[in-house]
DNA sequence: CGGCATCCATTTTGATACTG
DNA sequence: CAGTATCAAAATGGATGCCG
């Protein structure tokens, strides 16, 4: 069973021989936060059947881009993780998301599934370096029931899913709310001064988070606005 | 006729919505070089058939990611160019080509086709903004019976397809050579040595150019290797 | 040449039922 | 849960044929 593939000695060709199948890059998005089960990949992208899903697991697992591994005790159950390889994908899918932020984002549709890992990803999107310049300090997102820790180290950020091991700070906050941080305009402190996000922790790194993250001007294209 | 989305309000899914089908991403890296007449993007694009090819240009149109032109006379044929929001792809794609030149480019196999417009975005990958800090030149490549310009202005690079208007210096060079640039280690020097390449025009241009590109360290993944 | 329409063989996918 | 097996629906590819 032969797999297709474009036949061009080209690396964006190679890539997306690799990639470019359906689902096959949102499941990578979905490992970029950490290991997931296979039932929780199922859960995130509705639509995927169990056969094709296993199909993919299996391609990337062959292709060296992920492994199944076994969660650490007590858990000990089956789970797949990024190599260094898959790990790499992370910038061309967040270079994929800032144009997303910019072109076509626009409110939610009604039919559309949400799930907080993906905005902490638009977060990751959004970070800017300059302005994280010296900082060191990890924080804590309770998001609804889902937890993640951002950890910023000098104008680098790892975002994952999972409790810090020792936040400096923690933000709890609606995930209705946490869209609107990436998705529309919503500032950190409009959040909270309307109830929808609460914080604890160091002053002064909560401070500083305020201004870590910059969204690119939105700017629909003119296909995604209503006809006059 | 519905068309398929994957129904995730995620910045990454909404993109690979309007360009994540089977050969669109390429069709855009093909325009990203300039506006491409029907023919010709059909002729870089083998296996994919004239039908597909109209719908996915229409596609690309409705959702103002490109536009059907009139070259200039004396040309006056139809052909589709990038829109702003099109043009915006180059960060993703390059960041998918550099993932590409890194772990997934090798050798070139038999039955690959190529094309010198694919190695032009290659050299555009492997641009080192730091390098080129201070440098404004304009390098005309003539490879095989294809032309395209450079235009390099402080830090940034455009490449084109078609002549210059006024190169600072032109580089000549078979396809066959100016694929290992990109692809293999080979270096513009080495090619001039070995007969490969021939360059003329302004010599201290051609010495800066030398150290503009910067290619990732190749690094196989382990199902590329040859079992042992 | 540019571009759409049609027909048809193959793949890919989506949805669900089923097994350890 | 994790993953296979199965089948119907959709997307692709390849070959033409047509029309301005």
């Amino acid at each position: 069973m032969e797999q297709r593939t474009y036949n061009q000695y080209c690396a964006t060709a190679r890539t997306l021989d690799l990639v470019g199948e359906r689902w096959t890059l949102l499941l990578i998005r979905e490992l970029l936060t950490g290991p997931k089960r296979f039932g929780d990949l199922q859960a995130s992208l509705r639509g995927l059947g169990t056969g094709l899903l296993a199909a993919r697991l299996k391609h990337l697992e062959r292709e060296g881009l992920a492994h199944k591994i076994t969660l650490p005790p007590p858990a000990r159950t089956p789970a797949y993780a990024l190599t260094e390889a898959g790990e790499e994908l992370g910038p061309p899918i967040l270079e994929l998301a800032r144009w997303g932020l910019k072109w076509a984002m626009g409110e939610r549709r009604e039919t559309e599934t949400f799930h907080p890992g993906w905005a902490v990803l638009g977060l990751r999107a959004c970070f800017d370096d300059a302005a994280a310049a010296g900082l060191r300090a990890v924080y804590e997102f309770r998001i609804d029931d889902e937890v993640f820790h951002a950890r910023i180290d000098d104008g680098t950020i790892e975002a994952l899913h999972g409790p810090a091991q020792h936040p400096d700070a923690t933000i709890t906050i609606s995930q209705e709310a946490f869209l609107r941080l990436t998705g529309q305009g919503l500032t950190l402190t409009e959040a909270i001064e309307t109830g929808a996000a609460s914080t604890s922790g160091d002053s002064e790194a909560l401070h500083r988070l305020k201004g870590l993250f910059r969204l690119p001007p939105s700017h629909p294209r003119k296909a995604d606005r209503p006809a006059s």
